[in-house]
DNA sequence: CTAGGTTACGGCTAACGTAAGGATG
DNA sequence: CATCCTTACGTTAGCCGTAACCTAG
């Protein structure tokens, strides 16, 4: 099994399960129905198991191309999201309905939104501007925005909000270091006093740390970087422990490249809100994003 | 935006932006540094965004390129999930642990726990072999496979079990239909009468809700199919009202695409169990699956 | 005969590697 | 001048569409 799949021949796989036909699912790409077939074929060849039920009278999944399929649509619905938020990235500023968002929240909520959104109101084009919490602010105040998003743990002032969601910091360490494996939770002094990976001054995950740090004897930062992955990586690579949003670490923590440190007496929980100018009616798409977002 | 990226292209992104220079990242996936160069510009190109601040000693993300990169791994990390689950379908006969899984198992559960098992026990194989439930049952209780998940209600006799997560059936409608604005829930009784599209018998979605019926005064299902992509596209459509695991469904109702309908008086969670034989000792490979089975 | 499938073949796109050219500390 | 990136270029591999053939109801 070397490379990856390609998504293309994943999405034929989806569609033949969901037409009933080779043919079909050929027409849904836009493509010739021979060429579907060969795509199908070195799917099977490639995955090493064989997919379809083919008949005379169209084709059915076989049970190992059912689960592939579900398998597949999973890896679709991630891309998918991906291309729609690119998509309300690119169109920031030329767009029907401008947002703008922090750095967790345009990473792992708003593409969810965006596809909701998308659905209720098909027409309407979202753009997205990703910046820190002090920016949205300020761009929802000037006007260049309608909407934004921000994590905690401070609202800003003058602008009204709704709490959409909540994240927590996590302290995460690679599974080798003595951390992984301890029962007791650490203590919030015991946390200040290690010297930690962590993002940058000036970022939301930072500043939530810097409070809960507040009045506590405290190490300086083992490492200070800027973007999540960096402190991803240096974590695991075994640096140090690091803190991180919950959001950040899950797929890791899912997969066991990164362990979760139960810790005490320290609140690193912050709501993350949407805002908006006090005293000034929302438009519709914007009341719509809000109610989706507020759902989730 | 036409076609939906290739993979390969998104992680070399994101090696880019961990290993800080497209010569690493070249390197690292087996090819020539020019070509990383064009392949990368060439995604910049297709997503119509930039995404790499190139200098002479070395590229860093741009703010775009960090969210593209962060949604990049989340495909990417769904795109491995299928990779490693598939390896074990193929490997299903001749693997050092074997286990069988049901369908909604199989599907949403089992990926991830293989991310996690192998990152504990990277040299073991697994071989997964998908079935109804009852057939897991006479698998483990014959000796094919040594550890076996199955859906409820029931759990069969002679095994020992023990619960690794819960699901529920849910009902969903598309966004059209009358259903989908209601706002009182819908009574059990109601829901027994109204033709529904539904999973064929024998599965075990369908046997679950053939208990929940049982004494109420019930109309014939509208549709029985074979699948749940099936049904959910016929849900889609409009066909009519469709009861479906919340697993199976929970992209299309975070898309909107379907509608859950509230539903009240009728028990429609079922717990997920792992199973072995009673009384005989588990080997190290399964012992460690599940225990990272039970603590998710 | 129709509706579905595969095989065969020629054309073209695209990805690769090597080699050469340019910028920046 | 060392490093990293890009452009240029020739080769190769893979995908596509058309056409021909096969099979079952």
């Amino acid at each position: 099994m070397r490379g990856l799949p390609d998504l293309e021949s994943l999405r034929l796989l989806v569609d033949v399960g969901e037409l009933g036909s080779l043919g079909r699912a050929a027409k849904a790409a836009g493509i010739a129905q021979p060429s579907a077939s060969k795509r199908v074929a070195q799917l099977e060849r490639r995955l090493g198991v064989p997919l379809l039920e083919r008949t005379p009278r169209g084709s059915t999944l076989t049970t190992e191309g059912k689960m592939v399929a579900g398998w597949a649509a999973q890896v679709l619905a991630a891309a998918e999201e991906l291309m729609r938020a690119v998509a309300a990235v690119r169109h920031a500023g030329r767009a029907h309905l401008r947002v703008a968002a922090s750095m967790t929240v345009a990473e792992y909520l708003v593409p969810r939104w965006l596809g909701e959104l998308q659905h209720r109101e098909p027409d309407v084009q979202v753009g997205l501007d990703v910046v820190n919490s002090a920016d949205v602010a300020a761009r929802v105040l000037g006007g260049d925005v309608e909407l934004g998003f921000v994590e905690g743990p401070s609202v800003p002032e003058g602008l009204a909000s709704r709490v959409v969601g909540t994240d927590r910091l996590v302290v995460v360490v690679a599974p080798g270091h003595p951390w992984a494996r301890r029962r007791t939770a650490l203590r919030g002094a015991e946390l200040a006093a290690t010297p930690l990976v962590v993002r940058e001054p000036g970022s939301g995950t930072r500043e939530t740390l810097e409070l809960a740090f507040s009045g506590l004897h405290r190490a300086g930062p083992r490492l200070e970087l800027g973007s999540n992955s960096a402190v991803k990586g240096a974590a695991q690579a075994g640096a140090a422990p690091a803190v991180l949003s919950a959001y950040a670490v899950e797929a890791e923590v899912a997969a066991g490249r990164l362990v979760e440190v139960p810790l005490a007496g320290l609140d690193l929980g912050r709501r993350l809100c949407a805002v908006w100018r006090r005293g000034r009616s929302l438009t519709a798409p914007a009341a719509t994003l809000l109610s989706v977002a507020t759902q989730r």
